[in-house]
DNA sequence: ACCGTTGTAACCATTGTAGTTACTTCTTGA
DNA sequence: TCAAGAAGTAACTACAATGGTTACAACGGT
C-alpha cells in the first residue's frame, strides 16, 4: 500500500521552521532541521516558491513566508507539493468492458462518491492552519 | 502523484457484478468485465474473500456474496484489499534531526491531524453501501 | 478420470519516490 | 571585480508498489 509521499510532512516541517526562526534560513540549515539531503529541500522549496507560499533567495541564500502563518493552511501545503492532482486521489481501473452494463455504469456513480470522500478529507486539511500547529506545541 | 491503488474500484465493481447477477460468476467472466487479467481477478477476490465479503469456491468455480449488498460499505471494501494500512495514508519523512525542537515536536502535532482528516474520508466511505451504488445507476 | 476453475509462484515493465553527485547560475560582500 | 556561498537543476541510482503475464498445482463436480 502506497502512501502519500514524505514531501507534504517534510514541506510542512519547513515551514513550521520558517514562521518560528528568528532569522532566514538556508536550505542546508533546514535539510540539516529534517535530517535529509539539502537538494530534497531544494525541490520542495521550489514547489512552495511557485504556490507562493514562500520567498527563497538565490545567491545569498535564505527563505521566508510570503504569507502569515495563520493563512496557511494544510490544504495549501498539501495542494503545493502536488502531493496528488486535483480530484485524482483515488485510481479508476479504464477500459472496463462495454458490454458489460454494470462498467458502462459504475464509473460514474463511484467515481462521484469516491470524490466527496476525497473532498471531506481535503476539508478537513482546510481547516488547519500552520500556525495552530505551532501554537500546539509551544 | 501516487494514487490510491485501482484494486479498490475493481473491487466495487466485482461486488456489483455479483450483487446484480442471477447466476453465480467466475473468475474469468469478471476478468472480462472489468477488462483486466484473470489473476488480477483472483488475487483481488482473494482479498474480498480473507475479508469475509464473499464466498469463492475452487474446483467448480464461481463466486457470490456473502453479506447483503446493504450491509457492505466502500470502506469495507477499502480496507479488504488493503489499499493502506490502517491510519498510514500519509507518510512522515522519519529521523528528524533530534537537536531540531520543531523536529521533537513536529510528528505527533502533525499526526494527529492528519489522522483525522484520513478518518474524514473514511467516515464517508463508511456512509455508502454497495446497495446505494447499484440503485445509482438501475 | 476429466475438465474447468481457483490458488499461487515467478517474472517483467512501468512508475513514483528518495537520495546523491555534480554542475550552473545568482547575489552579495570583501 | 571577483571569490564565496547558496539556490536551481540535470542526471543518475536504488527501491518499492503496481499491473500484467505465464505457468502450474490443487480442487471438485459431472
Amino acid at each position: 500500500m502506497k502512501q502519500i509521499s514524505s514531501r507534504f510532512s517534510i514541506a510542512v516541517h519547513v515551514l513550521i521552521l520558517l514562521a518560528v526562526s528568528p532569522k532566514e534560513c538556508t536550505g542546508d540549515f533546514l535539510a540539516a532541521s529534517v535530517n535529509t539531503n539539502p537538494v530534497i529541500i531544494r525541490r520542495i522549496m521550489g514547489m512552495l516558491k511557485k504556490a507562493g507560499l514562500v520567498d527563497v533567495r538565490a545567491g545569498v541564500g535564505g527563505a521566508s513566508l510570503r504569507k502569515e502563518p495563520s493563512q496557511i493552511t494544510l490544504l495549501d501545503v498539501y495542494r503545493a507539493v502536488q502531493v496528488i492532482e486535483e480530484g485524482q486521489l483515488f485510481n479508476f481501473h479504464d477500459n472496463p468492458n462495454p458490454n458489460c452494463p454494470v462498467g458502462r455504469n459504475i464509473e460514474s456513480a463511484l467515481r462521484a462518491e469516491l470524490t466527496e470522500a476525497q473532498s471531506a478529507m481535503e476539508r478537513r486539511l482546510a481547516q488547519v492552519t500552520v500556525d495552530q500547529l505551532i501554537s500546539r506545541f509551544q
